[in-house]
RNA sequence: CGGGGCGUGGCGCAGUUUGGCUAGCGCGCCUGCCUUGGGAGCAGGAGGCCGGAGGUUCAAAUCCUCUCGCCCCGACCA
């Protein structure tokens, strides 16, 4: 390809609207344009690594007994009533009609689809296990599309559905796949940690995500320096360790604290420490008012409530329920009096002599005592795990880290089965819902998070195995033709021996050939400058290290090979 | 959805508070000359109904109303 041919319109400044590394460099290199809010379109240079990934993920996939199969972006709603999820999913659907006012959405997911896909066809545990994965456009009408790539509303994602007859099949497809990520990401050239999480409202049981440690990520984790556990926030849990406070408990006392509603009011105002402070939080779980307790430096941890109530929603009560169920507006709820049910975290059953609102405007209680000034319905973890906390597995303080979700494995079960009615017949002549799996790659995440790994002030550093090209030749001067003869001699070398290979055959100056080089990050640039050329010498740069030294150009090719096998 | 901000040539911005000549600057783009080891220089040029609609006014990028789009923070979310 010649660098005058080629579509990549490099930007010198940064576009307004970019944020981090990886969308600022994918709009600067030419990688990629905006189309609308968290949707874009994909140049030839973003396409050429989106492709690359690709690769690797079908490898990958097809090494462990995965089937390729495509499925329609556009789906009747029919299914989705099947399984609720026309109702659950929301307004982050994006839903249409046809001239016959049937419904339909563009997919967010295709767990309906390829469910009722296979439950014609699969009638016997002898078709089983069975393993097909897709690449295709996911739709999801985000609230907030950010980070170009990172999060959008249109995206590719690679899904896998693995369909077993027992758990151990489950097992052997959801390990499979597991250590099928470990590899494509490794290949990838990123570094990242599977991490336990939450599965949310997909279902299921256990899963793991993939994350890439950057601190642009989204997602908050916690992570054990001595052992293997890591999880997300969402889902992370602790070692807990009573400390209860011996002090005796002291008289209840009501004091005036006009205006001082926040736990760093109330610790101002009073001189007292936030660990001293009940946290009083109402919510309304599907429907009727709770309130939860956690101490005040801690944050409360809405999934874990939610599980411990069981409840289908869960939302923070506005004003109006606060006033109704406190007598109070918002900032002085506390527990004493409360006749609506007590969830506290069990950190709060050590404290004692608390301070705590007195569901009054303007006054908050001192030394409030649990049993003695009230009583709390259930005690469970229900805080948000932070760095310090001991970790569940071995008791060593966890660190936490930023990180990009770049891929999810989850164990369905036999949620999507049981509600489409997809089943075998066993051995025994029975009937049984099959038990999935579902297994997701964000494929233009995980260009964006190469990016973030692999950049620096110039910009991309792409890994060999997912550069768009492995390498540019640059002549100082198009114009020299001794330099124009040996960079052709050179490019038509390497593009005989297959190596990806761009000659930047522009008539620039050679600041704005090199900076093009840096900034679209060819791992190797081959330069031939009146130097070099003297000696019959062309000069390599490595992006990655920017190592530099030169090299006969007859051995060139040789040379490059070598490098692009790693 | 709540809060904040922004829409002015392809990109980055000024001008808007206090209405007033022909709407400006840098980069990019085109032509020519020149230059060629890290985004050169000179000369000439193209390109904008100032997001859209309505209003106020002798006069609107600028004031008012309505709308559309986008960005950031939060809530929310595989």
């Amino acid at each position: 390809m010649l660098m005058s041919q080629l579509y990549a319109p490099t930007l010198r400044e940064t576009p307004a609207e970019a944020e981090i590394a990886s969308h600022r460099y994918m709009l600067r290199a030419g990688l990629i344009r905006r189309t609308a809010a968290g949707i874009y379109s994909y140049l030839p240079l973003g396409l050429k690594v989106i492709r690359k990934v690709e690769a690797i993920i079908r490898e990958e996939m097809n090494r462990i007994g995965c089937q390729e199969v495509l499925m329609p972006i556009v789906q009747p709603s029919e299914l989705w009533h099947e399984t609720g999820r026309w109702a659950d999913y929301g307004p982050e659907m994006f839903r249409l009609v046809d001239r016959n006012n049937r419904e339909f959405c563009l997919g967010p997911t295709h767990e309906e689809l390829i469910t009722a896909l296979i439950r014609s066809e699969v009638r016997s545990y002898r078709q089983l296990p069975l393993r097909l994965y897709q690449i295709q456009n996911k739709y999801r009408d985000e609230i907030r599309p950010r980070f170009g790539l990172i999060r959008g509303r249109e995206f590719i994602m690679k899904d896998m559905y693995s369909f077993d007859r027992d758990e151990e099949g489950l097992n052997n497809a959801y390990w499979d796949a597991y250590h099928a990520y470990e590899r494509i990401f490794a290949r990838c050239g990123l570094k990242t940690r599977p991490v336990e999480a939450d599965s949310g409202a997909i279902g299921g049981d256990e899963t793991h995500e993939f994350m890439v440690l950057a601190d642009s990520g989204e997602a908050l984790i916690v992570y054990c320096p001595d052992c293997d556990y890591a999880a997300n926030v969402e889902r992370a849990e602790y070692r807990f360790v009573s400390q209860k406070n011996e002090a005796a408990p002291l008289e209840l006392e009501e004091v005036a604290t006009p205006n001082a509603a926040t736990i760093a009011e109330i610790t101002a105002f009073l001189g007292v420490e936030a660990a001293d402070c009940l946290k009083t939080l109402i919510y309304v779980a599907d429907g009727k008012p709770v309130a939860a307790l956690v101490r005040g430096d801690h944050e409360l941890n809405e999934i874990k409530l939610q599980k411990v109530l069981g409840c289908q929603t869960l939302e923070l009560a506005g004003p109006d329920i606060i006033e109704r169920v406190t007598g109070a507006p918002v900032g002085f709820a506390g527990p004493v009096g409360l006749e609506v049910p007590i969830i506290a975290d069990r950190c709060v059953m050590d404290m004692v002599n608390c301070v705590a609102g007195a569901n009054k405007a303007d006054y908050h209680l001192k030394n409030v005592n649990i049993g003695r000034d009230f009583n709390v319905t259930t005690t469970a973890d229900i805080r948000m795990v932070e760095e310090g906390d001991l970790c569940p597995k071995c008791g060593t303080a966890m660190d936490s880290a930023r990180g990009i979700e770049v891929g999810q494995v989850f164990k369905l079960g036999t949620k999507y089965s049981a509600a489409l009615k997809a089943t075998f017949l066993d051995e025994n002549g029975k009937e049984q819902p099959l038990i999935m799996g579902c297994y997701g790659i964000g494929v233009g995440r995980t260009v964006a998070a190469i990016i973030e790994q692999h950049h620096d002030e110039n910009g991309i550093k792409w890994p060999m195995s997912v550069a768009p090209y492995h390498v540019i030749v640059v002549p100082v001067s198009i114009k020299d033709e001794k330099q124009a003869q040996a960079a052709e001699e050179i490019y038509t070398a390497l593009q005989a021996a297959g190596v990806e290979v761009v000659l930047d055959d522009r008539n620039e100056r050679p600041g704005v050939k090199f900076k093009d080089a840096d900034l679209i990050g060819f791992p190797i640039r081959i330069t031939i400058g009146p130097k070099s050329l003297e000696n019959g010498n062309a000069e390599i740069t490595l992006r990655q290290t920017g190592e530099r030294f030169e090299k006969p150009i007859s051995e060139i090719t040789d040379y490059v090979l070598g490098l692009i096998e790693g």
